[in-house]
DNA sequence: TTGTGTCAACTAACATGTTAGATGAAGTAA
DNA sequence: TTACTTCATCTAACATGTTAGTTGACACAA
């Protein structure tokens, strides 16, 4: 397995803040890019060079990455972005689950007219993307809409615990092939769930998220047979 | 607002390992017990001599418990124990719910006979510890009963997940006063949720389960008032 | 060919030196 | 007294030196 080419590490840009977790979101943005493939060894130097930066935020930065999983650290030895697993795959996608399905169901019992109404415009901005074949918008378009009912929970880091706990699906994510008339069946699924909230039925709330986070990973189980170098066993 | 003592800090006494990852161990434990109360500053130079360390493997350990929110690092100026806040317990409490109730339906829709089995000794237990009046053993065997649950969803991380989801629960849990009958509650809620499992009714499980979890948010609720020493705001 | 022991090379972990920024007390002016 | 400035002190962040453990290649024996 070839190194990573630190090359495609984006630029520290952000100017203030700790090098260390500038550095952190640098290799964490190629990682989850996939600009680093899974499997890959990650040598220090070579980010230190890259940066022109001692070894300590670089060591901060990878540490805290293999807190959440994305890098693997043999201890005295090296350092690798972690192979996918259909299994972490899946135990992903089940902890996203548990956690969209519990803030749609707090949606419909508690949620504003205003709360509503954004999500209606975000569904009539949906259909226009889809229209317009759109689909770097409607992805954005798509988190908003999740993220509009994370905010009923007045949980303020569920957008990130969210993300947090799935890196594998947003990684495998990127490997999918674009199914015809998915976005449109995402649509769909997506004015069901509103239907849900409006109404106040926490549990039609609850089922109409279930099915479609499940879609997910629906689409991201035959990844395994499709890309076995990327996963590993 | 003081230092905090040292010397309540458990010994490194195990041997294997990396020193950062042994001293994180030894410090979070100090910071769930209490024994380093929210707002007390915490100087790295003391955790280095109480252990004959040097800075690495001390900063290490403190920058993985600021990602968790156990402590807050003021750069180039101080570390100190977060305090909790009402804010945090019920941001917590709801992650954990989402957890706890997703695994419970699941449990109930997938469960093997050998898990029902499980949970029927597992209950039995609790109705002797009841009656013995063991509030230790009680409270070992209570998070059993509920990891029993986590293990049908074959996610391996999800003990540690709610764990990490869920400190400031955790650590306000400990000033908690004994609430007369509430073990025998606690144990007549666990009966709801096994009979639900055992006759593979999700739903029921599901609310079971939440009416359960949400006890502890409601006995959480008035501490805030009671300790503000310990919050903030 | 295959399994084993040795060893050089390399890496992360740990120790220590240095820097920059935050803090708070003391001094000063209004 | 109050508000502002200065400055000494202290801390975490960062740089760099050192150590110890892992790895993989190679030699050699079965």
């Amino acid at each position: 397995m070839p190194d990573v080419d630190v090359t495609k590490l984006p630029a520290l840009d952000d100017l203030s803040g700790l090098l260390a977790d500038r550095v952190y979101c640098a290799v964490k943005s190629a990682i989850m890019a996939l600009d680093f493939p899974p499997g890959a060894i990650i040598r220090k130097s070579d980010i230190c060079d890259r940066f022109g930066l001692s070894r300590s935020p670089v060591s901060d930065a990878l540490a805290k990455l293999s807190t959440e999983g994305l890098v693997d650290i043999v201890p005295q030895s090296s350092t690798r972005v972690s192979r996918l697993s259909m299994a972490s795959v899946r135990e992903d996608a089940f902890l996203r689950e548990a956690l969209e399905v519990a803030a749609a169901r707090h949606a419909a019992l508690h949620r504003s007219d205003e709360t509503v109404a954004r999500l209606v415009r975000n569904i009539e901005m949906q259909k226009l993307l889809v229209k317009d074949l759109d689909k770097e918008d409607f992805f954005k378009t798509d988190i908003a809409f999740h993220e509009t009912i994370f905010a009923t929970t007045k949980v303020s880091r569920f957008p990130a615990t969210v993300r947090a706990l799935s890196p594998n699906v947003d990684r495998a994510r990127l490997l999918l092939v674009p199914e015809p008339g998915r976005t449109q069946d995402s649509v769909q699924e997506h004015i069901e769930i509103l239907e849900a909230i409006k109404r106040k039925d926490e549990d039609a709330a609850q089922s109409a998220m279930r099915r479609h986070v499940r879609q997910l990973l629906r689409r991201l189980e035959p990844l395994e047979a499709a890309r076995p170098d990327l996963f590993s066993q």
